[in-house]
DNA sequence: ATGATTTGAATTGTGCACAATTTAAATTGT
DNA sequence: ACAATTTAAATTGTGCACAATTCAAATCAT
């Protein structure tokens, strides 16, 4: 057993179809799915932010990339895209409407010219103060426990991990 | 109190900012995420099944669709939408993507010509045969418990319900 | 009955996701 | 040194999401 990710649990149906449990669920149930709640609920959160960020004119995404360059202040794609887990495809575009919009500066490294280095500049880093209150209003909105919150996160991330790439 | 919707939590920071906590937690920190994770998993998921649905040539969505048609047989788009928590302006052009592949027809409600009528066809009817596999394949890509499984459909309910509409 | 309103879908336009491909620069192997 | 490979971004094309608008049919109000 050469690898670290032991558990391996079975589901709906196991991964082995040896089958017979005494709770039979139809796994081909709508309503018995378990991914379908998690697709509703990212759409859902999406929804509830965007009149938070309209005042400041992000997207969810820009936001949370807008996050990750006030901590960093500069990153490059690659790096950018394994936080995010996403990719050229999805950034390219997205950062060159965040340069439009003067929250960002696009420029290639100089060491190595295909890099493209990403780096906040004054208009996004005033943005961090604007955007002060969205968290708390978020919360607000999605009122869950501290302990609820932790436990759904800490769910999302295994499942992201067990489903790699 | 008239609202059937009594808990009010708060989590990283109060719905009202009188804050003070002795672990104060960056809300603005994209480490500290609740959500973010959650979207990634949630694109992750339609990831993980891309693989699994490309050999009936479907997409995550569209498979959803079909599960409830296998179900109903016949649903109109409000239906469809109010399972989904989606709206006519994705689901007509999905629909109509499902219609060119002879999954599903698409006719107008004689009763009230409003109405638009999605029924399943016997090509689609098949695909359910064709598709009994996958959601034993995905468990096993997952590899969540069945304890883990349930509590984050219900967290993702209990958000979704939260964040309403 | 008919004008006003409501309702169910469709349409339009923007912004993701992402597979697949392309481009150019850097690295590796001999 | 330089041909082959690898790597970082960008590009292309398809399919969602969804706000906003449009359109037509049904319902309501007088």
């Amino acid at each position: 057993m050469p690898n670290s990710k032991s558990p391996n649990h079975q589901s709906a149906q196991p991964c082995s179809p040896q089958a017979q449990q005494s709770q039979v669920v139809d796994a081909q149930l709508f309503d018995n799915q378990v991914c379908f709640p998690l697709y509703s609920a990212a759409n859902a959160v999406t929804r509830a932010y965007r009149p938070l960020l309209d005042a400041i004119d992000l997207t969810y995404l820009q936001y949370m990339v807008m996050m990750l360059l006030w901590q960093h202040k500069q990153m490059n794609v690659k790096e950018l895209g394994e936080q995010m887990y996403l990719d050229s495809g999805t950034l390219t575009p997205l950062l060159k409407r965040l340069e439009a919009k003067g929250f960002v500066e696009r420029r290639r490294s100089e060491l190595d010219e295909r890099v493209r280095l990403i780096s906040i500049t004054e208009a996004g880093l005033e943005l961090k103060f604007k955007a002060q209150s969205v968290p708390g209003e978020l919360a607000c909105k999605a009122d869950m426990s501290p302990e609820q919150a932790m436990e759904l996160k800490r769910l999302c991330q295994t499942l992201l991990a067990n489903l790699g790439s």
